[in-house]
DNA sequence: CGGGCGAGCGCC
DNA sequence: AAAGGGCGCTCGCCCG
C-alpha cells in the first residue's frame, strides 16, 4: 500500500525533508491555480523518491473566498533547496520548472535530470503522453491496476472542486478549490506514477541504446538549454502595430463583406427558403427553444450570454404547459404556436442570413440552389466546398473571388492578429515548443505557421497582400536587441543525399549546383542546360517551370510518392509521371538502393534509426509482412483475391495501408529526423557558446530548418558569425551545410 | 454550453 | 484498387 502524506505538522515536515535527503532521484510536481506559468501560483508541491511513497507540501488552501497560506515561503524555500540538490524527474518539466521559478523564486532548471514525457517519447513515440494515459498503457508492467481504480484520486478531486463551488471545465479548471487532502493525495499519486514511469522507461532506454542520445547528445540538453529558456523568454511583439492591424483589417473585412452580400443577393432565392426552414425546425436545441421561451415568457435561468438555459432541471420545475412537454421531448407544439414563433423570427432575421464563412451555407448555395457540380468529394463522399471548387466557378460569379479574399482576411485576422494580440503579455508572446509532439524530433510549436510574405503584389488582392506581408513584422527584437536569422539552404535534400550516399546526388552539392535544376536535368535528360546558378543556360533562369516540377518530385519520390500523386501535383498524365519516377530513380541508383534497404529494415526489424540516433518503431509492419509477404502491397491482387468477402477485404486493405504507411514513414523519418537533429544540436551549441561568451542572447524561435536568435544589438555582427558557424559545423555530414545568417529587427526583415 | 471532430489552410 | 512526410490553429457543426 502506498504511503502518501500531506504535510501539516513539523514532524511530518521533517519526514518529508528526510525522504528528500535520502533519495538520489526525486520526482517533483507542482499543483497550481492554473496553466499560465507567469500569472498563476503554486499552491503546493509533491515529491517521490521511492516507489509507493509521496509527500505533498501544501502552501495554500482555499477557504471559500480566497487562498490562505499554510506553510510559509521560508519553509517552501528550505524544502525546495534540498530538492534542488537532487536529480529531478518531472512530467512536462518546462511547466513545473517555470512556474516554480516565477511563483516560488527557486530555479530548478540545473537540477532537472529527466522529463518523463520525453523519456517515454524516446522509447515509444506514439501518443498519448499524459501521465495517466501512459500509466494506463503500461499498467501491467508497472504492476498497477489503473483502470480498476478508474483514477480514483482524480475523480475524488473533481468531486471536491465541485463541492467547494469550483469550475472543472477545460478552460477554467479550479483545482485550487479542492480540499487540501484531496489535492495532496492526487499530487503524491502523480509523483509516484512519474517515478514508476521513469523506472520502466529507463530500462527500455538502455535496452534500445538510447541513453547517450537522450541524456548527452540531444533530448535533455535541448530541453534544459533551449526549450525551457525559449519558452521562458518568449518573443517581443509590436502591440501598437497589432492593434492598428486589427482595426484596419476589420474595416477591410466589413467592406468585402458588404460587396459580397450585394453581389450574392440575387442568387439567394432558394437558399433563403432553406435557411428559414432549417433554422426554424422544431427542436429543443438551437434558436427555436430560445424564441419559444421568449414567446411563452417561460421562467428559466439565463446564461452569461443572455440566452435561456434549457437544462432538464429547470424545465421540470416549470408549471405544466404544452411548452414544458415540448421542451421535455414528450410532445410537439401546436401549429398555431409554431406559426407565431415563425413570424416572430422572420421579423428579426439577421440582415444577411448568409454566412460567408460557413462551408455549409456555401455548399447549399452552390450545389443545391445554383446546381453547380462539385469538383471533389470529401472522404465521406459529400460534395466538397473548398478553394478548388471556388476556383472552378470564379469566372461565372463575380462574388466568388471576393469570398476567397474574405476567407483569407478572416484567417489572417483570427489566426495571426487576434491570437497574438490576445495572448501577448506586456508586449511578449510566449510560444509553446513541444519536443514530443512530432515523431521525428522536430519541435511542435504554435509559432511555426507565420505566413510567408508575397514577393510581389502582382495578382494579389491589395488587402490580402498588405496583411500577409505584415504578419512577420509583428515579431520584433525589441530595444537594444537584434535578431540573427539563419535558414539552412535545402536542408532536407542535403540530408537525404548524405543518407542515401548517392554520389550523383552528393556531387550536386559538392559542385555548389542548384539541387532542383540538376535533378530536373538528370531525370528528364535535358540537354544544353545547366544547374550552375551562374551559367547563362541555368535552368532556374531559362525554364523555371521545369525546375519547379523537380521540386515537386525530388523529395516526394524518395518518400514513396507514386505516379497518381505526382501526376496530380504536376498536372501531367500518370504515364508521364511514371516515366519521371523511373528516370529519377535510375539517375540516382544508390538512392534507389537506400530506399530498398529502408523498406527491408522496416518490415524485418520493425524499426529504423536516424543517423543521429533517434528511433521510430513500426511494431505492426513485420507481423503483417511475415503473414502476408509482399503481396499485401498489391491492391489489385488483394481485390481479386478478397473482394467477394467484403469484411475480410476491408481488413486486408487496412493492413495494406498500415504496411505502406510504415514503409513511407521509415524513409521519411531517417531524413526528417536527422534534419531535426542537425537543427536542434545547432540550437544547443548556439546557446552554449553565447553563455560561454557571457552574451545575453538566446535562440528565441526555431522553424525546422531556421533558427532565430535574439541578441544584444552591440554583439549582433559577432553573433551572426557564431550562429552561422555553429549551424554549419555542429553536426557534420558528408556534405558542407550552408546556413547564411542575417541581422534584422523583426521576423520580416530577418527573413 | 463545452468538448470533440472534420475540413481547410498556414508552415517546413 | 489506391496512390509522399511532419505539424498547429480556426472555423462551423454536432453531440451529450
Amino acid at each position: 500500500m502506498e504511503v502518501y502524506k500531506v504535510v501539516y505538522s513539523p514532524s511530518e515536515l521533517q519526514e518529508m525533508i528526510e525522504h528528500a535527503q535520502n533519495s538520489e532521484l526525486l520526482a517533483y510536481d507542482t499543483e497550481t491555480t492554473g496553466l499560465n506559468v507567469r500569472k498563476d501560483k503554486v499552491i503546493g508541491f509533491s515529491i517521490s523518491g521511492k516507489v509507493g511513497y509521496g509527500y505533498y507540501l501544501p502552501l495554500f488552501k482555499w477557504n471559500g473566498s480566497e487562498l490562505e497560506p499554510i506553510w510559509s515561503m521560508d519553509v517552501a524555500e528550505k524544502v525546495l533547496n534540498i530538492i534542488k540538490s537532487k536529480k529531478l524527474i518531472m512530467h512536462n518539466a518546462s511547466y513545473d520548472v517555470r512556474i516554480t521559478k516565477n511563483s516560488l523564486n527557486i530555479d530548478l532548471l540545473d537540477s532537472l535530470y529527466c522529463d518523463t514525457i520525453l523519456l517515454k517519447h524516446a522509447c515509444d513515440e506514439e501518443r498519448p503522453f499524459g501521465l495517466k494515459d501512459i500509466a494506463k498503457k503500461i499498467q501491467h508492467e508497472l504492476g498497477l491496476d489503473v483502470s480498476a481504480e478508474a483514477n480514483k484520486e482524480q475523480l475524488d478531486m473533481i468531486e471536491s472542486i465541485k463541492a467547494n463551488g469550483g469550475a472543472v471545465t477545460k478552460e477554467c479548471y479550479e483545482l485550487f478549490k479542492a480540499d487540501v487532502d484531496k489535492i495532496g493525495i492526487y499530487a503524491c499519486k502523480d509523483t509516484d506514477l512519474t517515478l514508476r514511469v521513469f523506472n520502466y522507461y529507463s530500462e527500455l532506454l538502455t535496452k534500445e541504446g538510447l541513453d547517450r542520445f537522450f541524456y548527452k547528445d540531444e533530448t535533455m540538453p535541448l530541453m534544459k538549454e533551449v526549450t525551457i529558456p525559449m519558452e521562458s523568454r518568449g518573443v517581443p511583439v509590436d502591440v501598437e502595430l497589432l492593434k492598428a492591424a486589427q482595426a484596419e483589417i476589420s474595416v477591410d473585412i466589413a467592406e468585402v463583406e458588404r460587396q459580397i452580400h450585394e453581389l450574392i443577393e440575387p442568387h439567394l432565392g432558394l437558399f433563403y427558403d432553406w435557411y428559414v426552414g432549417k433554422e426554424l425546425k422544431q427542436s429543443t436545441t438551437g434558436e427555436f427553444p430560445q424564441l419559444l421561451c421568449e414567446y411563452a415568457d417561460l421562467d428559466l435561468p439565463k446564461t452569461k450570454a443572455g440566452r435561456y438555459s434549457i437544462a432538464k432541471k429547470g424545465v421540470e420545475s416549470l408549471p405544466d404547459s404544452e411548452y414544458k412537454e415540448f421542451l421535455l421531448g414528450n410532445a410537439w407544439l401546436s401549429k398555431e404556436v409554431v406559426a407565431d414563433i415563425k413570424s416572430m423570427w422572420l421579423k428579426r432575421l439577421p440582415e444577411h442570413p448568409f454566412n460567408i464563412s460557413s462551408k455549409h451555407h456555401l455548399a447549399k448555395l452552390f450545389f443545391d440552389t445554383l446546381k453547380e457540380p462539385p469538383v471533389t468529394k470529401t472522404d465521406k463522399g459529400n460534395p466538397q466546398m473548398n478553394d478548388l471548387f471556388l476556383d472552378s466557378v470564379k469566372d461565372k460569379y463575380e462574388f466568388v473571388p471576393l469570398i476567397r479574399v474574405y476567407n483569407k482576411l478572416n484567417k489572417l485576422k483570427s489566426a495571426y492578429i487576434d491570437r497574438f494580440l490576445e495572448r501577448q503579455e506586456d508586449g511578449i508572446f510566449y510560444p509553446s515548443y513541444n519536443q514530443h509532439r512530432t515523431i521525428s524530433g522536430r519541435y511542435g510549436s504554435d509559432l511555426q505557421q507565420l505566413n510567408r510574405p508575397y514577393e510581389s503584389a502582382e495578382g494579389v488582392h491589395p488587402a490580402v497582400y498588405k496583411y500577409t506581408n505584415m504578419v512577420r513584422k509583428f515579431f520584433i527584437s525589441g530595444d537594444d536587441h537584434a535578431f540573427i536569422d539563419a535558414d539552412y539552404v535545402s536542408l532536407e535534400p542535403f540530408v537525404f543525399s548524405h543518407v542515401s550516399n548517392d554520389n550523383g546526388l552528393k556531387a550536386i552539392f559538392l559542385n555548389g549546383h542548384d539541387f532542383y535544376s540538376t535533378v530536373a536535368i538528370a531525370t528528364e535528360g535535358l540537354e544544353g542546360l545547366s544547374a550552375d546558378k551562374k551559367a547563362d543556360n541555368y535552368l532556374g533562369k531559362v525554364n523555371k517551370n521545369l525546375r519547379q516540377k523537380a521540386k515537386a518530385y525530388s523529395l516526394g519520390i524518395p518518400y514513396g510518392m507514386e505516379e497518381y500523386a505526382l501526376g496530380k501535383t504536376l498536372n501531367i498524365p500518370q504515364s508521364e509521371a511514371k516515366r519521371l519516377i523511373n528516370q529519377y530513380l535510375n539517375a540516382y541508383p544508390e538512392l534507389k538502393k537506400w530506399m530498398e534497404r529502408s523498406n527491408e529494415m522496416c518490415v524485418t526489424q520493425g524499426y529504423v534509426k536516424s543517423e543521429a540516433g533517434r528511433i521510430r518503431h513500426f511494431p505492426k509492419a513485420p507481423k503483417i509482412w511475415y503473414s502476408h509477404g509482399k503481396d499485401i502491397l498489391d491492391s489489385l491482387k488483394l481485390w481479386s483475391k478478397y473482394h467477394e468477402r467484403p469484411k475480410l477485404y476491408q481488413q486486408m486493405k487496412f493492413l495494406r495501408k498500415e504496411v505502406k504507411n510504415s514503409l513511407n514513414n521509415a524513409k521519411n523519418f531517417q531524413i526528417q529526423s536527422l534534419a531535426a537533429s542537425i537543427t536542434n544540436r545547432a540550437c544547443i551549441a548556439i546557446n552554449r557558446e553565447l553563455k560561454r561568451l557571457k552574451i545575453d542572447g538566446y535562440v528565441c524561435a526555431q522553424v525546422h530548418d531556421q533558427i532565430i536568435t535574439r541578441v544584444p544589438e552591440e554583439h549582433a555582427e559577432r553573433c551572426r558569425k557564431i550562429v552561422q558557424y555553429l549551424m554549419e559545423n555542429t553536426y557534420k555530414i558528408s556534405l558542407p551545410l550552408s546556413a547564411p545568417a542575417e541581422i534584422g529587427k523583426d521576423f520580416y526583415e530577418a527573413h
